[in-house]
DNA sequence: CAGGAAATAATTTGATCATATTCTGCGCCT
DNA sequence: AGGCGCAGAATATGATCAAATTATTTCCTG
């Protein structure tokens, strides 16, 4: 197996296998309802225990994984009620961050922003779902961190981990065509400092996406 | 050292030991800034390391514990840009559990809370702080666990363990006079079933509750 | 000679691992 | 069909290793 200090330079082991595990869940294979085993963990990523444990207690306390009582580990399926109840989370906060991000804007934040859709345009050309994925988490991610409320980022990146492998199988089922992109308002919102603008196209933005998962649940 | 497993028939360690922290957290001796070591734990609580070690990483995750960057784990100092985040987010989340809950309690939910608001009473009479913080939190899970939103709950209970400690400084500088309560008005709203009037009794008292947290950080 | 700063030694703490133990689920036998 | 082992996985322990902080010592400077 690959050594794992390979890309965590100085990182502690747990830490590292938490973002491995982590993009396992928003981009990687791990499918709503799967099981996850420690064990499993321990030789497909050729760490110890503890650190595996470790990781994986953090998932579950972030809501990427599910404890099913009895020691069992999965992946969550959502179901309408979830569905509904993360959006309306999702409403709450990301006009929020989308709003702050305004006011705390500069140009260099822009372009990088921009930078970021393109590539996520390009995903979606090419039909790369999993470049889709990746890069619309980065441009939201980026976005939280010009907001600079690491505590609203901190809840609504946990929420993303909620629905990561639902999203993931709806892109599946319709690939990367009618995706919700409201990047271009939220990005023209930005560029002219408009907080309400920015505010309404990232409600705008989530709505979309989170209707597209609620179709998708069979 | 007494018995872990005295109050957890069946539980896993890891999650005696989760409560056991989060109790010191939300009611008990832990304050702000005060560093919390993992070999401290294993020797207070007669826990072996892996399973404080597991129940640490939850709480970082919760952010109920901060890590330090370098290998400290302290109870986070709340500053105003921290406590103005928590109050939006708690001012979002909070008032819509306010409102499930009126639309789905029934009479025995309403007797449940009015019992517990009645010791709550009763608590700030006799001056007692820390029976006026288990109680106040007990009701607010109370009323969350009516409103039947797993997930929303999750979110809003991370927020309160995030304040906790602050709430308890804030608490013990002023005493258990000057306190917010709102609960009469919530429980009025609920008793009539009138979800709005719940989630503005609600918003009111989170409102409240944060601006004294926010007054209390020197 | 005194004070302070830098370097070093010692102790404390965190991270990881190998191993023993316990519990769950499943197949088998009665 | 129901109870009984058996396999496998999760839980928990203690030991070991590495890192960091603290205390101490030493050397340089005023």
């Amino acid at each position: 197996m690959v050594n794992l200090r390979a890309e965590g330079a100085g990182l502690p082991t747990h830490e590292v296998v938490y973002r491995q595990v982590r993009d396992m869940i928003l981009f990687g294979e791990l499918e709503p309802g799967q099981p996850v085993t420690i064990q499993g963990l321990v030789e497909g990523l050729g760490a110890g225990m503890t650190p595996v444990r470790e990781a994986l207690r953090r998932l579950i306390a972030e809501g990427a994984l599910v404890f099913q009582g009895n020691r069992r580990i999965t992946v969550p399926v959502l179901d309408a009620a979830a569905v509904e109840e993360l959006t309306l989370a999702r409403v709450a906060l990301e006009p929020q961050l989308a709003r702050r991000a305004a006011l705390r804007c500069d140009d260099a934040a822009v372009a990088l922003l921009t930078a970021t859709d393109t590539r996520l345009d390009a995903a979606i050309a090419k039909g790369d779902v999993r470049g889709y994925l990746v890069e619309n988490h980065q441009f939201h991610a980026e976005l939280n961190a010009v907001a600079g409320a690491p505590i609203l980022t901190d809840l609504v990146e946990g929420l993303w981990l909620r629905f990561g492998p639902s999203l993931r199988v709806v892109c599946g089922q319709f690939g990367t065509r009618n995706l919700p992109d409201q990047h271009k308002a939220i990005l023209a919102a930005l560029a002219r400092r408009d907080p309400e603008g920015a505010a309404a196209a990232m409600q705008a933005d989530v709505a979309q996406g989170m209707t597209q998962i609620a179709a998708g649940l069979s």
